[in-house]
DNA sequence: AGCACAACTTAGAATTTGAACA
DNA sequence: TGTTCAAATTCTAAGTTGTGCT
């Protein structure tokens, strides 16, 4: 692993035959090639090539349908009728939704009723014809009754098949690691779940098969054997990508990809290579800043959008914002693709000048809405991009996303719009983190602050979340909890007062250890009362916000593990296993003095 | 320039796990 | 020893970016 040269500098003095190890990072490297190496250096490959050696056992398919049991009836028109298999399979993916939102929504169930039909025989084409009549819920409650039994389940029995697959389909051999895979299971065939208002949610995900998959590995490897009686679409030999395994997906005709866990090298140095091209721009920001005001001001219509653009990426965080097909996808924007329609101007608002008020759906149709105050220039502009335009017109005709990205590259080499957010979360969580981490908090209120900190990227990021259904149930738990605390803590300083009255009295030995025993007992629960009452105020605080995205694809973890360490705080507080092993680069990597 | 397509990152929801609690 | 709920993990949709063609 890259990161690993200082334990590969003990593994090279070691004996060359027979030599097993497991690097830190999980990767179990071939050490006699290391060792023949006689040092450790890992190929800096170059055009594009990403790896010389690539084994691995293919994807893991769907298990087969296994039709209902006879028990399990539908009904139609409040009949039984008893389905062909391919009908009843589909019947059984809207029967596993019915408890869902998605099953009331009008297109969800043209879409779905129009796939169904298509997987019917003639005659029951012909007798089914409205999806009002159609009655899932005795297969609906089989399904359920089947996840109860599951839950029944040993730990041991669920974990040993589970066990079995992923040491047989979920780790190859790139080069000289062992890697595990991301997601070597292939997508099971369903109804078609898109966010927001898609066009084409509910309809069916058809079942992929052999010969719909492209096998990627290298020519000298093992390739992996398609089940027996069936062929591979094609393998091929290309290792100019990362992938193991694709297929084309049915609903929007998209490729999908087998590739490597985040704890990947080859994932985990395109990670690093992203937060280094970040603090580069933060060398040039500045320069960067200064450009686009003066574009503000330029004579071509082209520049000043380019400008105004640019300068919502860089203060409001915004994404690209690539054109969409209409029709295919929900009707969602970014910068580039916002329309009139999307901003509304006020020369005054709450006693300040020139706010923009932002309202539009972002990626994933998650509603962005952000009242901002602007400088006079860009206002300006704006209501200059806005005239004589109508609400569902381009508010940057002049612009789109390859014209700002060809310009961002030319101001830095590796620049693109994206950088921009990757640059604020990271310099944002480095700032808040020094104004609100102080030295003499206990660990607890520090992570507070962490988690403060990160909450500020994610607002910046607009990353919100669905208050968790059960919010304001586990709040109350937990305001309980804080409740019985302070009377607890009530009791244990009456108890202390006692004592001490007691010491007085006897002035005893006994007595006075009594008291430093009532004195710790106070300290114990003011701390976990502390630590209770710093809870509700993260979980309240968190409410709507989702610390995760961030935290995984935006900032530098470096930041993190350098706070960590210059505050005695255990990495593990802040990043559980999977986060670990994801930035295990990072962690070895930084010192306490790391600046991003 | 404008496009289609490919490859890769980023995203919130759904599901599973496991720890705390009764 | 079962129950409950938050945390962890899995899932896959939805973005961005780059390339090559017309």
């Amino acid at each position: 692993h890259p990161a690993s040269s200082k334990l590969v500098s003990r593994l090279v003095s070691l004996p060359l035959r027979n030599v097993t190890f497991i690097c830190k990072y999980g990767c179990f490297g071939l050490a006699k090639l290391c060792c023949v190496d006689s040092r450790w250096e890992e190929e800096r490959y170059t055009d594009g090539v990403k790896w010389k050696f690539l084994e691995h056992k293919g994807p893991v398919f769907a298990p087969p349908y296994e039709p209902l049991p006879s028990n399990v009836k539908f009904y139609y028109d409040g009949k039984h009728m008893k389905l062909s298999p391919e009908a009843e399979e589909v019947a059984t993916f809207f029967a596993k939704m019915l408890d869902h939102e998605y099953t009331t929504k009008e297109i969800f169930r043209k879409n779905f009723f129009k796939d169904w039909r298509k997987e019917m025989t003639a005659e029951e084409k012909a007798k089914i014809t409205d999806l009002k009549k159609c009655n899932f819920t005795e297969m609906n409650e089989y399904f359920k009754a089947q996840s109860e039994a599951r839950k029944a389940m040993s730990k041991e029995q669920k974990q040993e098949d589970n066990e079995r697959i992923l040491q047989e389909y979920g780790f190859c051999i790139m080069d000289n690691h062992r890697e595990r895979i991301a997601n070597f299971r292939i997508e099971p065939p369903g109804l078609f779940r898109g966010r927001g208002d898609h066009p084409k949610m509910g309809m069916l995900k058809r079942r992929i098969r052999p010969q719909d998959i492209i096998i990627n590995c290298s020519k000298d490897s093992k390739h992996p054997e398609p089940p027996p009686g069936t062929r591979w679409k094609e393998v091929r030999h290309d290792n100019k990508v990362t992938w193991l395994v694709s297929w084309t997906e049915n609903i929007q005709g998209s490729i999908k990809y087998i590739m490597l866990n985040p704890s990947s090298r080859i994932k985990g140095e395109k990670d690093w290579q992203k937060y280094e091209t970040a603090r580069r721009l933060k060398k040039c920001v500045d320069r960067i800043r200064a450009q686009y005001r003066e574009d503000w001001k330029s004579k071509e219509m082209r520049i000043r959008q380019r400008a105004v653009a640019l300068y919502f990426i860089d203060k409001l965080a915004l994404r690209a914002g690539n054109e969409k097909e209409e029709g295919e996808t929900a009707d969602t924007v970014g910068c580039c693709s916002l329309r009139v329609e999307h901003i509304k101007l006020y020369p005054e608002n709450d006693g300040q000048e020139y706010v923009v008020e932002f309202d539009f759906l972002g990626k994933d149709s998650i509603r962005y809405y952000n009242k901002v105050p602007v400088e006079k220039r860009v206002f300006k502009n704006l209501q200059l991009f806005m005239e004589n335009k109508e609400p569902d017109d381009d508010l940057f005709d002049r612009l789109n996303t390859s014209v700002l990205n060809k310009h961002l590259q030319e101001l830095m080499d590796g620049l693109t719009a994206k950088v921009f957010r990757t640059y604020n979360a990271s310099i944002t969580l480095q700032q808040q983190l020094k104004e609100l981490t102080s030295a003499d908090e206990n660990i607890p209120a520090k992570i507070l602050s962490y988690n403060r900190a990160n909450r500020a990227v994610a607002i910046l990021c607009n990353h919100q979340r669905a208050p968790p259904k059960t919010f304001e149930k586990s709040m109350q738990n937990l305001q309980t909890k804080i409740d019985a605390k302070r009377d607890q803590l009530s009791d244990a300083k009456r108890e202390l007062k006692s004592a001490k009255a007691d010491a007085k009295i006897r002035r005893d030995e006994k007595s006075k250890k009594a008291v430093e025993t009532k004195k710790k007992a106070v300290q114990r629960i003011e701390e976990q009362l502390m630590k209770l009452e710093v809870q509700a105020t993260d979980r309240e605080e968190n409410k709507q916000i989702a610390l995760g995205t961030s935290k995984l694809n935006y900032l530098d973890p470096r930041i993190s593990v350098a706070w960590c360490k210059k505050w005695g705080i255990p990495v593990e507080k802040i990043y559980n296993k999977t986060q670990r092993e994801k930035f295990a680069w990072a962690i070895d990597m930084a010192d306490d003095d790391y600046e991003f």
